[in-house]
DNA sequence: ACTAATCCCGACCTTTCTGGTCGGATATAG
DNA sequence: CTATATCCGACCAGAAAGGTCGGGATTAGT
């Protein structure tokens, strides 16, 4: 692996790689569905993650009843459930915590009330309408949306850059 | 002043204090529009926050053309525009950044070609609709949206604490 | 001319968080 | 009994967050 910069958001409102590499983590999970219990080896392999690292975002998903793991020789993790049951908003709570673009908003209700200035403040408003508008991103789309593999572009005789709506390749 | 903590977002997608306070010196210059510059001075006063640090804050608002500076005695910051015409948007990428949840799906689009992986990653569709949910929440709404002062609640009939506008005015 | 108020701006500093690694304990299939 | 897994706490280096500081340039009053 060798440490790569690990650079992603690096601009305002960004996810960690916490979040980049369970959702990813998930994606694999998803396309081994129904074949048993997938080794993070194996995934850390197919997606060129530090596998240690890995363990850590797993566990944090087992604890939320998203993935179950079996331990021991040919274990471990699979899906809880059917990638159409798993909203997005689940997985990415389960790995960065409650959803809260500024502690006055977060979805978590007993952390939200920490805002001492919240009865006078004008602002609040715009930090939910932001959460509010993530969280439903987030809740309409489930890992069934990202599980399918994008296809390589396929020259279709002269048809000009026909981007099919699965456009390319094998990585999450 | 004496740094409290600097609690914030703790969650995912946060923003930082960075767009916190930022929000809240436009609210007080867009308190304060029409009636000559403000001087940061005063609305570190009026909101609590570090002078020094809002210096660096305005002087991004100020490249980015929302507020427009005058210098020496008297001087001060006042907005470039009417508040209804500064979409929130441009308050919060002058002050963060692009819009970016991912580093795939930035706002700046030549920053979002840093992704190798685009190309064959399906996760990316995520990421771009969790940022158009942000930018849309963002794009609407406008200064004006915030600027208005909210009343402490009003005990009808019985009326005895009344608190005047003036008490809760201090706090955005 | 002097002074006080102000923005301007780079340098610096401390603490927290991020993004991991490591080593061992435990469980299980073959 | 061994190889392969998860489990899980401890540790750690580097980056970013969240400021502070000190001085320079500008301008309004006097």
């Amino acid at each position: 692996m060798t440490t790569r910069p690990a650079f992603h958001g690096s601009g305002a409102v960004s996810f960690s790689t916490k979040g980049e590499y369970g959702v990813r983590l998930m994606v694999q999970l998803g396309r081994h569905y129904g074949t048993g219990p997938a080794s993070l080896a194996e995934i850390a392999a197919e997606e060129d993650l530090p596998r240690a690292y890995l363990e850590q975002l797993a566990m944090g998903l087992r604890d939320a009843g998203l993935v179950v793991s079996t331990r021991g020789a040919h274990g471990g993790y699979e899906l809880g459930r059917r990638p159409a049951d798993i909203r997005m908003s689940e997985v990415l709570r389960a790995l960065e915590g409650p959803i809260a673009p500024m502690i006055c908003a977060s979805d978590d209700p007993e952390h939200a009330t920490m805002c001492d200035r919240a009865s006078n403040c004008t602002v609040n408003i715009l930090w939910v309408r932001v959460r509010d508008a993530i969280v439903g991103a987030l809740d309409g789309m489930t890992l069934a949306d990202l599980v399918p593999l994008r296809l390589p572009p396929i020259e279709l005789g002269t048809t000009p850059t026909h981007k099919t709506l699965q456009g390319a390749a094998s990585r999450s």
